[in-house]
Order: structure tokens, then C-alpha cells, then sequence
DNA sequence: CTATGTGAAATACTTCACAGCG
DNA sequence: CGCTGTGAAGTATTTCACATAG
């Protein structure tokens, strides 16, 4: 019952439902999250009417899926580092601020949301009660950036940068790209 | 001894060594990497002469984890969609090509690797043995484009799109970024 | 007193086997 | 037949307890 896989499954539910599945069997399901159809079967387990027989119908089983794993609530997020990445993400996320450590980057970029230095940022994160934040710089600042983030009471962390960053995993939530190594 | 958590502490001990640490310990490691110190002992146990009492020396726990989980040979990856986002990442990878469903996009842009329509996916990725791909385009082209980069023979999708795709994960490994979901 | 190493207990997860429904 | 549901068996992983070295 890995977390992990639930929230994968609740996704790819989401993604049949939208282009007009109507029926899924626990094969299909298996092969897409990388398991056994047993083990679909077993995470699904005591968690709903399902009849034997008939494969699962797709609403009803992303019905399940929102009560067994909830649909996280859209969490206050910012954005740091403000080069050719950041901007590239901020066209398809919604930020509520965003920092760089380059003073003429600030001046220079044009964005929807209001921008900071980044020594700017534990204040900044603690005011405006951010949650979340997207981390879209270079290995060294990255690391020094994610501390300043925590201390400012941020609990996601989502890192774009090309270094895996030392936080207390068990504190906040990280999700690595990993990307080059 | 699950395989993700040691790949992660292979990688924070590299970065440990990079930035001129010597010593450390289960516990410092364990809040890193999201578990207890009783864990990572048990992962690294049978694998080194390591004494109790003193803490771990980062090069020799180094070398035990290159042993344990070999890094892997860099493979030969593409880059799919020259939008913004794939500009941005064209910087830090080194790819051996790059496709884009667009065909001014071919013409207008200036990379260091050929470029292709993504109607050429399957043929160029099986002439050049291509065992990786980047994702960085809309939802509804990734699923399509996930298909026939598998049909040509990758055997893993980075996925920097905001949609989850419906792959066999039993036979490619995906890194999803879900962002925005 | 704090640190690692490690067998044993406890727990979590997966696979198997089979009952029962389309 | 193929599919789901589910208890039972089997594995894998984590936690506990303690021996032992700095």
C-alpha cells in the first residue's frame, strides 16, 4: 500500500478519465504504476463496492482513489532562481513570489508575481505563509537557498537544479530531478 | 536496502566529499535521506570494515556505496519539445538530438545536435541506439510521443511535462515530475 | 557517552490460491 | 474463460536490543 503508488494511480485514473475511458482492468493499471495486477488489486482492497467479473469502471474507481489517498490541496508556492529555467516554469506554474540572487535580474525580468533578492527570503516566506517552493538555480546556491527556504517554514521542496540538495528529509518533502549527475 | 535510498545516499555522500567533508554519521545521514540511523546502518552493514565508535569516513563510505549500487554509465539521451523549457535544459544535458513536432521550431532554433521532426522519432532513435529521452512539451503531444520513443528502443523517459504518462513502468523507468498536477 | 555492526523480533509488502461474479 | 476480492503464505524491510569500539 506504498503511498507513492496511490497518488500514481490517482493520476493516471485522472488522465483515462479525462480522455473518455470508461473501463480499466487491474492489468492495464499494474502495467502503468510498474507492479503485479495482484498488488493493484490488494491497494484497492476493502476500499469500495467493485464487482468480481467486470473490470473496474474508471469513475467510480477515481471516486475510491480521491478517499483512499486525498487530493492534495494546492499549496502557496514560489519560485527561486530567475535564468532561463525559472522563467520557463513560471509560464506553466502559478508562483506567488520569486527570488534571485542577482540584484539586475529583479530589475531586468518581467513577471505576474513580485520578486525579492534572495537574502529576502526567510522573511518573505514566513509573511506570506509559503508552503512549497521550486528551485531552479545552480548546485551551490541551490543548497544555501533550500536551508534559508526551511528556516522560512517552507515543507516542499520540488528541485530543478542538477545537485541533490542535504534537508531533513523527514521534515520536509523533497522531490529530486537528479537530472544530469 | 531498498534500491532509491541508496542511489540518494550515494549521491549526498558525493556532494559531502565535494565540499570537503570527512566524517559522518548515521544519524546526519539518515535525516538526509528520510529514515533512521537504525536503517541506514542495516543498509550498509556487510559491505566494509567501518568501526563502531567513530563516525563514518566519507571517502571510504564512498567507495562501499559505489559497490554497493554502481553508478551508471551515462546513457545516450534526446531531448523532446524546444520550447522554452527544452531551450533551458539544452543547456545542462548533453544530448545527442532533439525533436519538435513544429517544423519552424527545426528551422529557428540553434542547438549544438541535430534536430528532427518528432515524426522521426522511432527511425532516429533506433539508428542511434538512444536509450534515454527528456520530455519538455504539452500533456496531450508527451503521451503520444512516450509511445513511439519506446517503440524506438528507450528504455527511460525523464518527464518534465505536466501530465503522468501511461507507459509500461515494468519495462521503462520513468521519472515523473508531476509538477503543476 | 556516543558510534557502528548485527542477529532477532516486529512489521510491511507482495505473491499465491481460490471463491464468486459477468 | 477472464476479472475482482480476499485470506493465507511467503518475502522484504524496518525496528529493537545489545555487543563492542572510540
Amino acid at each position: 500500500m506504498t503511498r507513492h503508488r496511490l497518488v500514481l494511480l490517482r493520476q493516471i485514473l485522472a488522465g483515462l478519465e479525462a480522455q473518455g475511458w470508461h473501463r480499466v482492468t487491474s492489468r492495464d493499471l499494474a502495467r502503468w504504476a510498474g507492479t503485479t495486477p495482484d498488488t493493484i488489486r490488494k491497494d484497492l482492497s476493502g476500499s469500495g463496492p467493485g464487482a468480481p467479473g467486470a473490470a473496474y469502471e474508471v469513475q467510480e474507481l477515481k471516486q475510491r482513489l480521491n478517499q483512499l489517498c486525498p487530493v492534495p490541496p494546492a499549496r502557496k508556492t514560489v519560485l527561486v532562481g530567475l535564468g532561463e529555467l525559472g522563467l520557463a516554469l513560471a509560464e506553466n506554474w502559478a508562483f506567488l513570489a520569486g527570488f534571485d540572487g542577482r540584484p539586475n535580474r529583479l530589475e531586468t525580468v518581467e513577471l505576474p508575481f513580485p520578486l525579492f533578492p534572495t537574502t529576502e527570503i526567510v522573511p518573505v516566506c514566513l509573511r506570506m505563509g509559503i508552503e512549497t517552493a521550486v528551485l531552479a538555480l545552480g548546485p551551490l546556491e541551490a543548497q544555501k537557498v533550500a536551508e534559508r527556504l526551511i528556516q522560512g517554514g517552507v515543507k516542499e521542496l520540488i528541485n530543478y537544479s542538477p545537485a541533490v540538495l542535504r534537508v531533513d528529509r523527514n521534515r520536509v518533502a523533497v522531490s529530486e530531478f537528479g537530472g544530469c549527475e
